[in-house]
RNA sequence: GGUGGAGUGGCCGAGAGGCGAGGCAGCGGCCUGCAAAGCCGUCCACGCGGGUUCAAAUCCCGUCUCCACCUCCA
């Protein structure tokens, strides 16, 4: 069985065949550092996210790229007098890690920044330029343009005519032949600060946006490589024009494009200029991170997905669902032969599931369906069956980076002071049994709804009472 | 104007010619001293109008609405 993944450019369903049997090239692009994430960023890192582990877990060896643009119109913009754009970057670079870091997205293998590029982009616009694709601006701005007119594939991606593309009102066209030439280069303009320019043989400068993403990805992955990923609001002009000028300077490129969904809100795409974003550290605020990362992972990646109030109660729920399934199969198989959760293979429906495109949504029914019957099998003492499915669980839960037991998830605890809640805790139950044997429920309620009121939930069962902290 | 995508039960969200994904919420039952958790059952949906077919949410024609991109955007 092997992953079948829609690639944009073909718009259909193929069969991922990598370039070198075995291992896998994945570049992403990654954030312009202008300003802090949102969640439509960490969902498109998370979707990413997935398919690199998928593909890990099929037993291919990822290589997985993504970049950061660090210098950039934006960043330049978002700039101070006492905030110079490399310190701005850097610290927004820094929010961004943090916010994948504790979604558990598994860092890349590289995460190149884009100043650090500057030979091999400066290298890939001379190819251009020698072989007529890229021409220097005449008007001393010291500017350099992919000629678009003369390569004839320009729109290949989106399938777009570029007559039949909305004429745009091209605010300073300065040099450009066509309005549709996008830049290489971009000359140093007056006021601009001296570190963010770089020698050129046109001239100091800085990179333009698409450039750099062509220069890195092959710098890392080489000429030719598997699978090029973005927000779907990527696809044009930013990937249109990487593959332009990769493939007319005779790169082979991406093999297959993938492009995530995004996020609305309202039925709306969320982004700054609507002021609908919910920002990464909002929802860090609002949940645990394992909430949101079954929230905004449990849709699949090309999905719209929809921002709501409730989503992240209706997260916590479903993952409470399986939470209290491994607490309550841990505990009941403690001291069996069944303790040690064996090495399972993951479901054939599961595996179905992912290879078809990544479909995480079905393969979280099978991950319930699985939890379901693993309670079912506990409430008739069937432990065997019940080990198999706890097994499963955790084979499904750890592929999509989701187990609950991962000790990510668990950094925030604080040992000590768990073993003494535990021990207070225990006592309370302890005088509460004696009080429901003695059947003075007034007296066992009372110990009860104490506990409820610190946010300690009870749950008593045949073999004794547990208890759990509320939403965790 | 061009290029894509979407409209599914109270909500989220899959599927894509027959065999009721899944989660959340609701309701009934079992369990419980009562709860909680769990289990069983229930709620039989696919924008609208035609058509094809033994059979359509799924295919075809038409139509309406929404979203994204064509300007920086994950």
């Amino acid at each position: 069985m092997t992953l079948r993944l829609y690639d944009s450019k073909t718009q259909s369903l193929r069969d991922f065949v990598p370039l070198v049997d075995g291992r896998v090239g994945i570049y992403v692009c990654g954030p312009t550092v202008q300003s802090s994430p949102h969640i439509g960023h960490i969902r498109s890192a998370l979707n990413y996210d997935q398919l690199r582990r998928w593909l890990t877990a099929s037993g291919s060896d990822v290589t997985f790229v993504r970049n950061v643009t660090d210098i950039d119109d934006k960043v330049l913009a978002n700039a101070t007098e006492r905030e110079p754009w490399w310190a701005l970057a850097y610290r927004v670079e820094l929010e961004f890690s943090r916010g994948y870091s504790a979604l558990n997205i598994l860092a890349p293998t590289y995460e190149p920044r884009a100043t650090a590029s500057i030979p091999e982009m400066l290298a890939l616009i001379d190819r251009l330029v020698t072989s007529g694709h890229a021409y220097a601006a005449t008007d001393g701005s010291g500017d350099v343009y992919f000629d678009t007119a003369r390569w004839p594939d320009y729109g290949e991606l989106t399938r777009q005519r570029v007559d039949d593309m909305e004429p745009t009102a091209d605010s300073s066209p300065r040099g450009k032949r066509d309005p549709r030439d996008f830049a290489l280069w971009k000359g140093r303009k007056p006021g601009e600060p001296e570190s963010a320019s770089w020698a050129s043989p046109w001239g100091p400068g800085r990179p333009g946006w698409h450039i750099e993403c062509s220069a890195m990805s092959t710098r890392y992955l080489g000429p030719r490589f598997d699978i090029h990923g973005g927000g779907l609001d990527l696809r044009f002009p930013h990937h249109e024009n990487e593959l332009a000028q990769s493939t007319a300077a005779g790169d082979a490129f991406a093999n297959y494009w993938v492009h995530n969904g995004l996020v609305s809100v309202n039925g709306q795409k969320m982004s700054k200029s609507l002021g609908n974003s919910i920002l990464a550290s909002e929802l860090l605020g609002a949940a645990r991170p394992l909430v949101i990362r079954y929230f905004l992972g449990a849709a699949h990646y090309r999905s719209t997905l929809e921002f709501h109030d409730g989503a992240l109660l209706e997260a916590e729920a479903a993952l409470e669902r399986i939470e209290v399934f491994l607490g309550r199969s841990t505990r009941r198989l403690l001291g069996t032969r069944f303790a040690s959760a064996e090495a399972v293979e993951l479901p054939a429906e599961f595996r179905r599931a992912m290879d078809d495109d990544l479909g995480v949504p079905q393969a979280l029914g099978v991950l319930h369906e699985r939890v379901r019957a693993g309670n079912a099998a506990l409430d008739a003492e069937q432990l065997e069956t019940a080990a198999v499915h706890r097994g499963e669980v955790l084979a499904m839960t750890t592929v999509l980076g989701i187990n609950p037991l991962d000790e990510e998830w668990r950094a925030g605890s604080d040992l000590p002071v768990r073993s003494a809640l535990d021990r207070l805790v225990e006592q309370l139950l302890v005088g509460r049994q004696e009080a429901r044997v003695a059947r003075d429920f007034p007296a066992a309620d009372r110990i009860r709804d104490a506990l409820a009121t610190a946010g300690i939930l009870i749950e008593d069962g045949p073999t004794g009472s547990h208890w759990r902290i509320d939403g965790e």
